[in-house]
RNA sequence: GCUCAAGUGGCGGAAUUGGUAGACGCGCUGGAUUCAAAAUCCAGUUUCUUCGGAAGUGUGGGUUCGAUUCCCACCUUGAGUACCA
């Protein structure tokens, strides 16, 4: 018998999926544990080698609990909306849903090869209008929810109504936005309609409003603040800029506090609940209102600031607002007014990332007004300048620049007084900024208290003359909920009098219509405006032409769909009883399983999934729809696999850019590599070769003009004075103007052997594929290779596919690969030549129970040694499969084989526990050889062998003799020998007189059962 | 700048409460087998060494009989975050 893996693999593949041996059921007498994996978005490169890394993981996990007796809940699914499906049918006319069923047909392939345990039954799609029909149906819900602070929690909006029928909103500590205004019980009955639905989206979880959000023009489409990274956009690195726009919001904010504090009940990592806490950003402190005094403004107006430090309120010299801050305008004196606008209008102009990246520079400008300190009733200037934000707090700061470092530096730049107000602090240099030291002093009633009760005391009397009062502030913003792309959940929204009616949750799923074309309208519509068949008949119910809006029966439809996020916030619920026709999930099945008991997954989803998801928990709790607030008990973030990359010197030739006098070099997209040792090293003399430069001007020749921009890339400002010209023209023009610079440019790493040789034959032909032209090389030795350890990624050529590594060596060979790199939480690279450490193990594995004889296995008596290294095995793996240490129980597995076989071992009553310790890991050879030994059930639910300690008891120790602590020769003795009888022993040892070398032993350390250390 | 994590052979990594540093595997070296290769098996593999030993876990200090492990300072790398008032 050999061992015949792919054979094997897909035998038992197979029987697995033909007895659905891992479906769950939704009772039992078992406990039940829950396993859950972040789903994938099936993308069209498939899975490369560290995809499957947390759900191997998963997997193994979920395979131990059933052999502990468990009730296995191990789901997976597709996340199935998304971006790049939608940019593939911009491009090609495919429709998303064509392609997104192909990925996941190529998913659903590579992940059954892997020999998951998952239980497909339960399979979801967020995608699938049977499965976003709840997705619309949650978000019907929180539209019609609110928040109330006093009971923080969420209620039906029909309570507010009520509320505000009987007594206004005076009286009601709701969660609403920052400009809603108060009204009584009789103003509201007299509000029209619309009033009244406009009112009540102020208070709504989810709601309409006109928004400063980031929108990416090379997108199209708005995105949340976790999706923009360096102020860039996630996805492609497209530039963002802030725009209004009336958009769906989701009140998150409202839950700001309890998101908090729930990461106190969870076991998340610690790096994890430290991103969500710094997202959320908590800060106490008091809001403060300052009192307007100048001739421009007519009212009373004041200035709210926000403030951690209102106990150095006696040290404010000047106030700062936001260039956009609403009062800007109002306020400035005419004198002031062209300098202030033209300093609002130089930093419009500045992008998020010029803002970002420039945080040196002190810029402001005086507005000529001034506001009256609330208690020593002094005048303060009213500045204005970019360091405050207008997105944070009250978008003004009440300037204390002796307490602050910003503050300081300002007020330094402008020459504005910086009164000290601590005691005992010299502040000629810098702020003083330690609270725990702070004492404070020029501060009337807050003179000699420390900065506790100083802010106290503040608070205490602001809020007695009215003037302001103790606050939390969040940074967590309300997350924006439209897109403006065609492949996400279509809204079950409709208009009327342009206010926004929900369908009712009986007419769900609200299919996303046919388009055209996935584009913008040629209005500037989302691409949902270009669907023919996209009205709501309030009458019939349904969906009909768009022809037939009459604004009395039949109503538009909400063109945005929904971001990606929707369908991931809820999807670990509906697992629990993914088929329900008529409910979100059962109540049986949702008090059955309860929550999550582990989740894996990546920790890039820290401030964006994991966040959200745990917002729309908490809301479906505040409804009695899930039975708990927190839905994962326990999250691991698995590492990522990383790739090795090659790179080879490559020239780049360009035309100079130059922006800000800054010479760039934009790269010729058809990519000029060339290579000569003999033109490298100077990049000055390269193009005096006047051959090389003819070649390469000729190779740009031939695309031009057709592909222009191409080339150049777009607004190329010296290109584009090209365009149009006739040859010769251009020929003068790239003669005096190509720039070039050599760069490392990645290259395919199936191109380069083990000696870091680049592969010409290969090269040559790929390079083709690449658009790379290749000028002047001598010989192999040119290519100059360089190596790189960095994401695994289609573009940077270092992709390892999984399904090459299953034909190979087979899945097991995979699975305990994978985690043998490392532990699960570390970022490793891979490096597919060490599998064959683990693919040699399982076939010395096999040997141990067959050879071409077959099977050995026999009913001989177990040795001792055999014992032991049984019940040893047995302890360490379950520990270590306990601690998620899944790396090290491989290397187990390997000294266990290696035992047994040096031990001869064949008895049957240690090889048989053996493979359900190794089933976990390695389920397609434990399964083949549990059947061999005459076992008619699969393995995957024999109890976990038990752990006897008596098989580990020893009565011999191996001492190691240490002198001063450094280990110098090991004896054997007696276990029970006392610690006295041990010291003279060791004394005795001819090894320890010859350490010694005549010395008397200071002190002698015995410490039983460990250690022997002389200390002389 | 701030926060967090991590620095151990040629490489991935191990060392569970402070107690034999380098488990296990890759790679490499030598050998067996083979016409040869693959596969397999055996031996060796931290460094230096006068072959007795000695040094050694990023650097410097400390606590301890004893430190990869605990404490302090610093260096390096990675991740997150950033004018948050």
């Amino acid at each position: 018998m050999k061992y015949n893996f792919n054979d094997i693999e897909a035998k038992w593949q197979k029987y697995w999926a033909e007895n659905q041996t891992f479906k769950a059921e939704n009772k039992s007498d078992k406990p039940k544990y829950y396993v859950l994996d972040m789903f994938p978005y099936p993308s069209g490169a498939g899975l490369h080698v560290g995809h499957p890394l947390g759900y191997i993981a998963s997997d193994i996990y979920a395979r131990y609990k059933r052999h502990q007796g468990f009730n296995v809940l191990h789901p997976q699914g597709y996340d199935s909306f998304g971006l790049p499906a939608e940019q593939y049918a911009i491009q090609t006319g495919q429709h998303p849903a064509i392609t997104t069923a192909e990925n996941i047909k190529t998913y659903r392939r590579q992940l059954d090869q892997i020999g998951f345990s998952f239980d497909w039954s339960r399979e979801v799609r967020t995608s699938d209008p049977n499965y976003y029909k709840w997705t619309q149906w949650i978000f019907i819900q929180l539209f019609n929810s609110w928040y109330c602070k006093d009971h923080e929690k969420a209620f039906d909006i029909k309570d507010l109504i009520n509320v505000f029928e009987e007594s206004g909103n005076a009286n009601i500590n709701a969660v609403c936005d920052n400009d809603t205004e108060a009204f009584t019980a009789e103003e509201w009955r007299n509000f029209s309609s619309e009033e009244q639905q406009e009112i009540l989206l102020q208070y709504r979880l989810t709601y309409l409003a006109e928004t400063e959000v980031n929108w990416c023009p090379a997108l199209g489409t708005v995105l949340a603040n976790d999706e923009i990274v360096n102020g860039v956009s996630e996805r492609g690195s497209h530039p963002v800029i802030r725009k209004k726009m009336t958009q769906w919001s989701m009140r998150i904010s409202a839950y700001a506090e309890r998101l908090l504090q729930g990461l106190d009940t969870i076991d998340w990592t610690d790096s994890l609940k430290e991103s969500q806490r710094n997202w959320i950003g908590k800060s106490v402190g008091a809001q403060v209102k300052f009192k307007v005094v100048s001739n421009e403004v007519k009212e009373a107006a004041e200035i709210e600031v926000f403030t951690t430090r209102p106990d150095t309120i006696f040290g404010v010299s000047f106030m700062t607002l936001a260039p956009e801050h609403d009062l800007v305008q109002q306020i400035t004196t005419p004198e002031q007014k062209d300098e202030v606008d033209a300093y609002i209008e130089a930093t419009a102009k500045r992008s998020e990332r010029d803002r970002m990246a420039d945080v040196k520079t002190i810029s402001g400008v005086f507005t000529g007004a001034y506001a009256i300190h609330p208690f020593t009733e002094k005048l303060i200037p009213i500045w204005i300048g970019d360091y405050v934000l207008a997105g944070y707090g009250t978008g003004a700061v009440m300037s204390v620049p002796c307490g602050d470092e910003r503050d300081y530096a300002f007020a330094k730049h402008f020459n504005i007084p910086i009164p000290n107000i601590f005691e005992g602090v010299d502040i000629s240099e810098e702020a003083f900024s330690d609270k725990e030291k702070t004492v404070i002093g020029n501060s009337d009633f807050l003179n000699g208290l420390n900065y506790k009760k100083a802010t106290k005391r503040a608070i205490y009397e602001l809020e007695k003359i009215g003037q302001g009062e103790g606050k939390t502030n969040y940074r967590l913003r309300d997350a924006v909920f439209s897109r403006q792309r065609y492949w996400g959940e279509p809204f079950p929204v409709y208009y009327v009098n342009g206010m926004p009616q929900m369908i009712d949750v009986e007419h769900l799923p609200i299919k996303l219509p046919e388009v055209e074309k996935y584009l913008p309208t040629e209005t500037g519509e989302p691409p949902l405006g270009n669907a023919t068949v996209w009205a709501w008949d309030t009458e019939k119910n349904e969906v009909v032409s768009n022809y037939l809006i009459d604004n009395e029966t039949i109503h538009p439809l909400e063109l945005n769909t929904m971001p990606g996020w929707a369908g991931s916030s809820w999807y670990f619920n509906r697992y629990m009883d993914a088929n329900n026709e008529n409910e979100f999930a059962s109540k049986e099945a949702l008090d059955y399983w309860q929550d999550v008991d582990l989740y894996i997954g990546g920790s890039e989803h820290a401030t964006g999934h994991l966040l959200y998801s745990r917002f729309w928990q908490k809301f479906l709790f505040d409804k009695g729809v899930v039975p708990k607030d927190e839905y994962a008990k326990k999250l691991i973030n698995q590492g990522m696999i990383l790739g090795n990359s090659a790179k080879i010197k490559s020239l780049l030739v360009g035309l100079p850019y130059n922006k800000n006098n800054v010479p760039e070099i934009h790269p010729i997209k058809a990519r000029m590599s060339f290579y000569s040792k003999n033109l490298l090293p100077d990049s000055n003399d390269w193009f005096k070769d006047e051959k090389i430069e003819n070649e390469i001007i000729n190779v740009i020749l031939k695309d031009i003009p057709d592909n222009f921009d191409k080339i150049f890339g777009k607004d190329n400002p010296i290109a584009n004075q090209l365009k149009g010209k006739q040859e010769p023209e251009i020929i003068k023009f790239l003669k005096g103007n190509l720039v070039f610079n050599h760069i490392s440019i990645h290259v395919d790493v199936n191109m380069i052997d083990g000696n870091d040789k680049l592969n010409i034959d290969k090269f040559l032909e790929w390079r083709k594929e690449h658009k790379w032209a290749i000028y002047h090389y001598e010989n192999d030795n040119d290519f100059i290779v360089s190596r790189e350890v960095e994401k695994m990624s289609k573009r940077w050529y270092n992709v390892v596919n999984p399904d090459d590594i299953c034909i190979k060596y087979g899945a097991d060979s995979l699975r305990l690969y994978e985690m043998f790199l490392g532990p699960l939480e570390q970022y490793k690279p891979w490096n597919t030549a060490g599998i064959t450490g683990v693919h040699s193990f399982l076939k010395k594995l096999w040997k141990l129970y067959a050879d071409d004889n077959g099977l050995k296995v026999t009913d001989a008596t177990p040795t001792k040694d055999n014992l032991k290294t049984l019940h040893k095995t047995i302890k360490k793996v379950q520990e270590d499969i306990e601690n998620f240490s899944f790396n090290t129980s491989v290397s187990t597995f390997m000294i266990a084989a290696n035992e047994l076989t040096a031990q001869k071992c064949t008895s049957k009553d240690i090889l048989e526990p053996l493979l359900v310790l190794i089933s976990p890991y390695a389920p397609h050879i434990a399964e083949e050889l549990w059947e061999q030994l005459g076992n008619n059930e699969s393995i995957s639910t024999a109890p976990f062998p038990e752990f006897d300690a008596s098989h580990l008891v020893e009565s011999i120790k191996n001492y190691p003799i240490s002198f001063n602590g450094k280990m110098r020769f090991t004896m054997e003795l007696p276990l029970d020998m006392s610690k006295d009888a041990i010291e003279e022993a060791v004394l005795a040892n001819e090894k320890t007189q010859e350490q010694l070398a005549g010395r008397t032993p200071k002190k002698v350390i015995v410490v039983p059962g460990k250690i022997v250390n002389i200390v002389g």
